[in-house]
RNA sequence: GCCGGGGUAGCUCAGUGGUAGAGCACUGCUCUGAAAAAGCAGUGGUCGAAGGUCCGAUUCCUUUCCCCGGCA
């Protein structure tokens, strides 16, 4: 039995309830797909979920904001965690918004075992710094020449890591990206909210979550790690950084919370429609109906 | 009431005698060790209203309405 099934939508659609009443209804045990409920202290502007004593929930709580975390890495936890699970007879339902992270499990990608590097990305940041992306860009395409197809040449991030890959493989990273023979026997199910309800949702969760705390727990965590950390790169700890170093009020830090929680949202619906193997779900009874089948 | 400043995209504002642009919002999209990240593209305006001058007015002139500041 090698069975998993998958629960994607977008932010705030109610993936953690329905995971949950899943794992109830058919003992399952629940392995979160979330590149920010990974870290510890990170809860309120999270939505980590907080009833976590009924149902097992794997891959939350396990860094410190100080520590960078990577889709290579979440893989390799994951797919442990599924296999653990899957040995003990139960069943691993995988839930989250990242869509590289649950693609990562879906489509088995084999992701280039070149970590990130950061002495060589900062130099390669530099170079784009004096004589801009064009000229990084080229270089990349004189080395790989298929990467000027297949990589955004004005988005550095993507230039930067194609490089990266090619420079310390000595291989081009247009060939680099494959994905391996299914891991699972997988179900997956997409949440489909209507967008005026979605965002009334963000809306909503937003202002509760400043309700809760969620200066407090951002002034924690910048007192404890500082503000610099990647972890806090994230929707509602950038904005609330920006207020407690008095750079916007918290008026307008939970407006561009609003605002920026809705384009996150937006591009997860785009990411995940690309997934022609989601089946989306207007309802429980759908879903327990899908569910009763593939299993 | 008088004197100034202003009314241009949903918002904040550029701009020109040859029917208009930016940022943000909005819509669509990309994504293989940073992914709540990083990027790309597109839609959108009878230029406050009415007259006048001109081949031609959003731009110049007149009148009018509205907003902001000052004086009374």
């Amino acid at each position: 039995m090698n069975k998993l099934i998958v629960i994607v939508g977008p932010t705030a659609s109610g993936k953690t309830e329905l995971s949950i009443k899943l794992a109830k209804k058919y003992n399952a045990e629940i392995v979160s797909a979330d590149s920010r409920q990974i870290y510890r202290e990170m809860d309120i502007g999270t939505a980590k979920p907080l009833d976590l004593r009924e149902i097992p929930h794997w891959l939350l709580d396990i860094k410190n904001p100080n520590r960078a975390y990577t889709v290579a890495e979440y893989k390799k936890d994951a797919v442990k965690i599924i296999r653990d699970i899957q040995k003990r007879g139960k069943l691993p339902i995988l839930t989250g918004g990242t869509g590289l992270y649950v693609k990562a499990i879906v489509e088995n990608l084999d992701i280039p075992k070149i970590k990130a590097n950061p002495l060589l990305r900062a130099k390669i940041e530099k170079e784009v710094k004096e004589k801009g992306l064009e000229y990084i860009f080229q270089k990349l395409v004189k080395l790989d020449p298929e990467a000027a197809y297949v990589i955004d040449a004005k988005n550095p991030r993507r230039v930067i890591r194609a490089l990266e890959i090619t420079l310390l493989t000595k291989k081009p990273f247009s060939q680099q990206r494959k994905s391996g023979m299914p891991l699972f026997d997988i179900l997956e199910i997409g949440i489909s909210v209507p967008n005026e309800n979605l965002k009334d949702r963000i809306n909503l969760r937003v202002d509760e979550m400043i309700k809760n705390g969620l200066v407090n727990e951002v002034e924690n965590l910048i007192n404890k790690y500082g503000s610099k950390q990647q972890a806090f790169d994230a929707i509602g700890y950038r904005e609330i950084i920006d207020f407690l170093k008095n750079k916007k009020t918290l008026e307008k830090a939970t407006a561009e919370m609003k605002i920026n929680t809705w384009h996150y949202a937006k591009r997860q619906i785009t990411w995940f429609n690309a997934d022609k193997k989601i089946k989306w779900i207007k309802s429980y009874k759908e879903t327990k109906n899908l569910v009763q089948q593939f299993l």
